[in-house]
DNA sequence: TACTCTATTGCCTTAATAGCAATAATAGAC
DNA sequence: GTCTATTATTGCTATTAAGGCAATAGAGTA
């Protein structure tokens, strides 16, 4: 028996509900559909479809057997094109994901050199703050800060994403410049939302970690907008680094020097790290990128 | 094509090395297996085997997709397996790790009652201290202290695990009963090897850790033995909390109070768990085997 | 009750795989 | 260097499994 194919007739009419349009997904006959899946459950001793003659139901065991299979075959599929992609030029889609204002700053003007270096390789770049899983056909190639990956996907650490605090001169002309963690609490603040929520203000000593978070003004997930607003001198603002460099050259916005050091993190691997599956990176595609944008960032952090 | 099968041919021939041991795993003709590896070559357009006629050798990428596949195949057959038992009475070989010391004391006394409750369940226990890696055909259940699991692995809290130092009177008579962590230092210390090196004795202060480990007169991974070095008025010693009530009993050891509170990890959720594979917990013998550990020591602990 | 849509079943065709024997290739023995 | 034993491949045929079509049976709908 071809239990794989069993498998994808199956995986077909648990999700299209139907032996028909199922077939018709494949263009075979119902029948051989309806031969294959019964063949499956004589060898499983199991019965994962309900059927009546109008409407065709999973089981509870069909769920999951179903939940499962679509790992193996997805995982397979994923094996099978490494192995097809081998030796090959690198070509085809490569999707990258990255946050928004990383994207626009820093990942966006590297890629003209890339395609230039590789032509053959169609990019779609998708800039989003939101959490991207990378576990399905989802994308190639994601770029985020601090996310935990799992056992199957790789994270290289490609920069700092040390957070500073910043405000505009018309703001620390009006309510004053501060100096210490503690004189935060009076302040007004523009939080960044993370998907883990907004990202507090934090102070170590020993291990100890304190919350010294001016009280809010804004909170959101839009970069930009944040930024806007601490120009406009609405508030006190924790921003990586590597955002702020235009924004100091032309005097909109100063960082602020607060002792002791803030974080916003208790995580002290702070960083932005690029993330691919680790059976990909055989992919042509994919490995040039990865080699591409590491070497990009490690020559630039010199 | 019969990709499945294709998939154990190939990966037969690359455990054996040869088409012909290969062949007379699955009792098939070696044409067999050439044809059908052959004709997966070709859908995959790659050399999974470089051949000569007298040695068979697996390419880098041949390496590549068989460690895939081998994880692919594993987990259809434990998706099978899952769905072929489901709705069985509990039954077959059931594989338990767990730690030496722990299943002498808690684990085997209790499997009596589990044995007359499922007398069709053959137990296959095995103890040891090495870690048990639980991700291929390894074991059902694993019981270990304090392990990081990986995604497709469930772990269940079963009890606490929290270390004590206890000595013999004779030891304390000799050398003096330590009140203070500090004291330590001029002890003489039995240490327990875990596969991650000795425990160290340490002393937690606001996040900051102190490590007071006494000088060490024996180290050892055998905990029957580090015990009766210390009955033997050797030295103090860090030991489970569960393991010592015959000993307190006996009169053999006493425990030791000492400020602050010692700990041997500065992980807080010193405990021990129950793992299992998830996908597992629907094959009958293990879900009845997981219910029955978590119900006992969730009611021992009262 | 008749109608329609849908899955299953029987029969035959077609495609894929197994089995056997012969062939080609090569490492190792002499 | 030649011979031999072993091993993988290839050609041919038999066998097995899957596809295709038409007929059948069941269940909701008009």
């Amino acid at each position: 028996m071809d239990q794989l194919r069993a498998l994808r007739y199956f995986s077909k009419v648990v999700e299209t509900g139907s032996f028909t349009r199922a077939a018709k997904a494949f263009d075979v006959p119902t029948s051989s559909l309806s031969r294959r899946i019964a063949d499956l459950e004589k060898t499983l001793g199991a019965n994962l479809l309900k059927r009546s003659t109008r409407v065709v139901q999973v089981t509870e065991i069909g769920q999951l057997y179903y939940k499962q299979v679509q790992d193996i075959l997805h995982q397979l599929e994923q094996s099978d094109e490494t192995v097809r992609s081998y030796q090959t030029k690198p070509t085809g889609f490569l999707r990258i994901s990255a946050m928004v204002s990383f994207g626009e700053r820093l990942l966006l003007p590297l890629m003209h050199e890339f395609k230039t270096l590789y032509p053959e390789i169609i990019l779609d770049i998708r800039l989003s703050d939101e959490l991207s899983t990378l576990s399905r056909d989802d994308v190639d190639i994601a770029i985020r800060g601090g996310y935990a990956p799992n056992e199957r996907v790789q994270a290289v650490r490609l920069m700092d994403n040390e957070f500073i605090p910043v405000a505009a001169a018309s703001y620390l002309a009006d309510r004053g410049t501060p100096k210490q963690a503690l004189e935060l609490k009076h302040h007004q603040g523009l939080f960044f939302r993370t998907p883990a929520g907004p990202n507090p203000w934090l102070w170590e000593l020993d291990g100890q970690w304190l919350d010294v978070s001016a009280s809010p003004v804004a909170i959101s997930n839009n970069g930009k907008w944040l930024g806007e607003q601490a120009i406009a001198g609405r508030g006190i603002m924790m921003a990586p680094r590597w955002l702020m460099q235009d924004y100091f050259k032309s005097g909109e916005l100063q960082e602020l020097f607060i002792e002791p050091t803030l974080k916003v993190s208790q995580n002290p691997q702070l960083a932005i790290y690029l993330l691919y599956q680790k059976q990909q990176y055989l992919v042509p595609k994919v490995k040039v990128a990865v080699d591409f944008l590491v070497t990009q960032f490690a020559n630039a952090e010199i």
